[in-house]
DNA sequence: CTAAAAATATACCGATTGGTATATTGTGAT
DNA sequence: ATCACAATATACCAATCGGTATATTTTTAG
């Protein structure tokens, strides 16, 4: 890795939580040269622009969050098992995401209006991406008997997805864990109904 | 109503959506006197910053909200009818929310980090005021036996808000209301299951 | 109708915004 | 060690930011 591969990353991890907790707009290129110690000329000496930095900073809190799914869920089959990854996973990291600003998805799709095409499509991507995750670990789960056939894979997406989100920006906003584990009890109730 | 009056309801009724949809760093005072066709002047002489403005535009949007639950609660005395006026509500509206930039608290608790107390206190008096209406709906209807007495009320709080607001969030950012009906749906079976 | 007062417009302020051209420094292969 | 080039720093740009002092217009009370 190159030295300018190396700064590169290095702005990347530092302003990361910057985004993420400002938004694009809050976030000035003085925020950042403070945080990194750098100057501008090496800021635009690694980015084209501001929103090349947003979108890879965006992209960096959401492979972190994916990979921490991703490693939690190598070599399990049982698809109950695989949606309850979701739940400990975010029991377990909710106070490091709250101090790295947020979920992302959730804080991008709320920062961005349509006057930042860039990162409102990489958000929605990704939320079609998760969406379309839990909902063929569902699919799967009805085809192989694990769940019942009435269940219906895209509204249990849907609903998972909402309960996750929402329970995080209720416990984040009150400062309180406890909604967001009310959430996450309901879906292992959810889980545990639609089982055969 | 005097003529300054009239001019400082029209200027938060004009800027309401606008500092919905971009937030408050992103919404500026070009923004401001571009949509009222007033300058500066004006505005300045009728709130004392872009700050108090801001904080009139988030009551203006939330007691939109509020109003359109209370004035459909009127003489419900069915715990279980309160509850689904927000779901008919919700459903009904959507279009209506969306198009003027979404959900206030949504946004609002997602734009606003620390640095702005003022607006991040009401956001959060609001989502504790919302929370403890449903809470004390589900109080009462367990207190009078509608529902069973094993139903936690803050539980069913937390899980309520999290669906609107997680369906809400979903259903705009992929332009597809079917989310957030998902979650409207999952609502009404959570009512009929502590139904006694 | 008039005069005082209130509301609005104009013109400006220093600070900060994102961005760039250029100078300086640091790196790495020979 | 040197030299070419990459990487970083410095200094600057026009535009915009939120805000204000003052001039002008409009409203309103007598």
């Amino acid at each position: 890795m190159t030295k300018a591969e190396r700064t590169r990353q290095f702005i990347i991890e530092t302003t990361a939580p910057i985004f993420n907790s400002k938004g694009y707009e809050g976030t000035s290129i003085s925020d950042i040269t403070a945080a990194t110690k750098l100057t501008k000329g090496s800021i635009y000496g690694n980015f084209k622009d501001k929103n090349e930095l947003a979108a890879a900073a965006f992209d960096y809190n959401l492979e972190k969050i994916r990979n921490g799914i991703v490693s939690r869920s190598l070599g399990l089959k049982d698809p109950t098992e695989q949606l309850l990854v979701y739940v400990d996973f975010y029991a377990d990291v909710f106070e490091k995401v709250v101090f790295a600003g947020g979920c992302p998805i959730l804080n991008t799709a709320t920062d961005c209006d349509d006057s930042n095409p860039m990162l409102y499509q990489r958000v929605r991507s990704a939320l079609v991406e998760w969406h379309r995750h839990v909902e063929s670990v569902v699919e799967y789960g009805v085809k192989k008997s694990f769940f019942t056939s009435e269940t219906n894979p895209g509204e249990f997406a849907d609903n998972f997805l909402s309960l996750i989100e929402g329970g995080v920006l209720l416990s984040k906003t009150l400062n309180n864990k406890r909604h967001l584990m009310s959430n996450l009890n309901l879906i292992r109730k959810m889980i545990s109904e639609i089982r055969n």
